[in-house]
DNA sequence: TGAGCACGTGAATCCCTCC
DNA sequence: CGGAGGGATTCACGTGCTC
């Protein structure tokens, strides 16, 4: 069942995507890319430290009275979503905890066969300005399948290639969508939740093949048409609010197809394995407890559970510490403190290059 | 409401956790920590390309007929998990792409609130033997609290400490457990989902203190058991496995619990006692008509003997004044302000440590 | 011209105690 | 329980200006 030939590509369809989608045809898309509404349900105003408003996500087309009225949303646009994919099509769909379990539950009640979830990892998140939970600094898609048997695309060998020959991981590191990269309108942002073009360009590459059409119903600035028309593949957005569809087709209007150059700009950036001093002792490389010393034994330091060291009553991190028993402005911590192995004192630092060697690739 | 002074801990309950839990009262525990069942759906084995089996989760406690039943199962856990955890309390749990969306949605429809998701990046995971799907090289993590309003514990410097001074993050980097760690009988694996000591380390170091209560609905191997009894937290397991249950109480009867010095972890200026600025005044730290000023000097404000500013018509607390005077929500002006001493400008807060150095036992 | 610094900003469920 | 007030809290980049 192919009913592809049968629509119009290439074009954005104004209105709500699950009125749009009831007027296409059964079968006609390879893949369904969805950025949809997070229900982010924030309070009142974030101030940085320094005193700033942070510009959240205050628009009306992410407020849901309940939980049970964004299911009830996210069930009927897959649904149609479901019935426009092909048999052998996938769909995507990106959110973060707020959104992402209610979305992953509605795939798979709905019938989908989920193949993996992807954490794009964020390679600058905002901050948690108030020391209160863990940086969110992750967004999580998921690739799916009309089913269980379906021969969806999978372009391995690309996908290798693109990671430096090897396999790709279901974990992405890339920067957040900023620079110039970033749509203004009257010189703030067009949109809120703009995604970063290399993400799109992984997903399209890896799932889908040249000519084929890829459909966002929640079009937005339009990045999924835009990374479609660079990498050869046939496009259809929906989107209800007129301010993004200006900026969206005159975007896409300005895309140009991918030239070799390009394309390695969305490569994997290698980068380095860092690894914190609080990693060997949750390892078990270093226990809490065991005491380090510098190589003219002036100081006894003892390591903490959370990787802090004390002498005494002073106590931070190994830099830290080291710096201040120095009386210096900065310390190397990783040359500076030894401990006992083999009759000898080695810097820690060696504890750091076992840890290297046995646990990265 | 407190209710873990009436119950035992250290221990290890035989039996199904939801008949178990039922058996404990209300808000008895500080934290619960989960690795429910995958609900794998393997469709029969897996084979490496060279002929090999792989040896997947294939235990008769892993099946589950349709998803309704395994959405039934995880409401049941949760609701008693939801009853014995003290108001105050967290609950963590660990799944992958297979079973993480129906927990984490029956999480939020009991009632609990979503506090991260945590992304666990294996650091050497098992490849994709079929290179049809992207490698899955991670495990996500819900920690959740009894609701919005709730006040966690989140020991946020601890975990700054732990990740080289900068904020922990949403994505953690740790290996898989491998190794001597792996426990092994009759010299194949133990358990078939082994969660490494780092992982559970970092939850209980994050978010409890000593003393607290930990209980595993689903012990296995004695993870949670063996890292609590290190990190001086009392803990307790349920397991109907007598195969792992043999395993997991060796196994944490070896456990060394840590020194004391060494469980002491850093503390966030919100813990460290109280000083007000009238009492730099009042003990003569500070003498009342001394001129104090920002980084900028574009204020020049004088001490009263209230401890209050002035500057000019303005006046008020050295925190109400700064953020007037900036036009700012609000203003830490233990930083904000200044004085002169010795030949430069210094933040008042340098008096304040003054002060607790000399006063404080 | 280049180095360096100040400043702005990003899908965020972001304080706590006392009266 | 609501309001007031003390005072704690940020990382990676891009841009644009200064020296």
């Amino acid at each position: 069942m192919d009913n592809s030939a049968a629509i119009a590509t290439d074009r954005l369809l104004r209105g709500d995507c699950i009125a749009e989608m009831a007027k296409l045809p059964d079968a006609c898309v390879d893949m369904i890319f969805a950025d949809p509404p997070y229900n982010l349900q924030l309070g009142g105003d974030l101030f940085r430290p320094e005193g700033s408003r942070v510009d959240a996500v205050d628009n009306d087309w992410d407020k849901f009275d309940t939980l049970g009225s964004y299911d009830r949303f996210t069930k009927a646009w897959l649904r149609e979503a479901r019935r426009i994919l092909k048999p052998n099509g996938t769909i995507w769909v990106i959110g973060s905890y707020h959104n992402i379990f209610r979305v992953g539950t509605a795939l798979q009640d709905e019938g989908f066969w989920i193949l993996n979830d992807i954490i794009w990892r964020k390679s600058n998140p905002m901050p948690n300005f108030k020391g209160t939970r863990f940086t969110n600094a992750h967004e999580t898609l998921i690739w799916a399948s009309q089913g269980e048997d379906a021969r969806y695309t999978f372009n391995y060998k690309a996908m290798k290639t693109l990671n430096d020959e090897l396999q790709m991981r279901s974990d992405w590191v890339l920067p957040i969508c900023a620079g110039p990269e970033r749509l203004k309108r009257n010189g703030t942002k067009a949109h809120p939740t703009q995604k970063p073009e290399a993400l799109l360009y992984r997903v399209l590459l890896a799932c889908t093949k040249p000519g084929d059409v890829v459909l966002d119903p929640f079009f937005g600035t339009g990045t999924t048409g835009a990374v479609a028309k660079r990498l050869g593949r046939r496009w259809i957005g929906i989107e209800r609010e007129e301010d993004y569809i200006e900026v969206a087709l005159e975007r896409i209007e300005a895309a140009l197809p991918l030239d070799e150059s390009a394309l390695t700009i969305m490569q994997t950036a290698r980068q380095q394995p860092k690894v914190a001093f609080g990693t060997l002792v949750e390892t078990g490389y270093l226990d809490p407890g065991t005491v380090l010393t510098d190589t003219k034994r002036r100081w006894q330091a003892v390591v903490r559970a959370d990787g802090s060291l004390s002498v005494g009553t002073d106590t931070g991190s190994i830099h830290k510490l080291g710096a201040t028993l120095q009386g210096a402005p900065s310390c190397n911590g990783w040359t500076f403190w030894h401990h006992e192995a083999g009759g000898k004192l080695q810097p820690i630092d060696t504890l750091r290059q076992t840890y290297l060697l046995a646990n990265e690739p």
